[in-house]
DNA sequence: ATCGAATATTACGAATCCGTATAATCCACT
DNA sequence: AGTGGATTATACGGATTCGTAATATTCGAT
């Protein structure tokens, strides 16, 4: 009807599909996550090391499968992960002394030192995001999301 | 308690976390599609195209970054995803002939025939992703998505 | 003791996304 | 006209994740 229609139209059109609002959201948390964790002290610390380090500060010393069955990755990509935080100076490998095939990964000072920062910043980058939502709905929400995982895990 | 009590609690403790939760949530979704695109005749249509395929079922012709700003990419990730939107027959870069900086995109035939399996394939995957929720709730997931996406674009 | 399974790594290619820098062009203002 | 700042798109390098396949080592069960 007015000059902006059509653009309104098709963002109306995309917003409309999940799984662009799903990949959406996603990206953009992380990108306000990077900004934040650069800026809160924790600055060796990656958006995709989260899930790794909750692993750890969860149950220290476990191996590379584990971890990546905990945080929903294959092997081959664990490797170059766990290469990049050994790198970045969170953690370290160790091999294991009941089964010589594996390599127990720990924690270093460093690695448990950046829990409490990051999940300060973790914590203000959800309530950033989840601004303007009910906690009833944000509750939903959260279980929403884990269904979906269980879903997809089914799949396979 | 038992032998597989830790586990368990770590894997309560990152399925609690919101963040993990998208990313994962985000991770699976586009593993489905990916599948199920190429089961179901669009096989040249990757995950990452939709947005951009969207964009343009709704207007044909605009430029990248308007797409971008659709699709919510920067202009740098949009060359290389239109290159090889282009390489797989989707749509053609054309120069705008108003704005000599510009390019018009274009869909071809084969993009265009692409928005009925595509669209059809979405849905279906949506309805996987979201089995054992209810219809109610699944609204007010896509409601709470739309309002992180616009969280994280206010922003910047 | 042997054989299949599991563990982790490596290597390769590919896709996706970003940040920075660069080139070309447009537009507003002088 | 011309200058300068904004816009448009690309180039390039890096990060992250995937898939597949190959390898080496070791475990566990027969």
């Amino acid at each position: 009807m007015n000059q902006s229609g059509d653009a309104v139209s098709t963002r109306e059109v995309i917003l409309d599909c999940p799984y662009y609002l799903l990949t959406r959201a996603s990206l953009a948390t992380t990108h306000v996550l990077k900004q934040e964790l650069g800026a809160a002290g924790a600055a060796g610390v990656r958006p995709a090391y989260i899930g790794v380090l909750m692993c750890l500060w969860s149950e220290d010393g476990r191996n590379v499968g584990e971890l990546g069955r905990c945080a929903g990755l294959e092997p081959s990509t664990m490797t170059g992960l766990l290469d990049r935080m050994a790198r970045d100076g969170l953690l370290t490998r160790e091999p294991d002394p009941d089964d010589r095939r594996a390599h127990r990964i720990h924690l270093t000072d460093i690695g448990r030192a950046a829990e409490e920062p990051v999940q300060r910043v973790v914590d203000g980058v959800l309530r950033q995001m989840t601004t303007g939502i009910d906690d009833e709905d944000v509750t939903v929400f959260k279980e929403i999301l884990r269904q979906v995982v269980v879903n997809a895990n089914r799949r396979t």
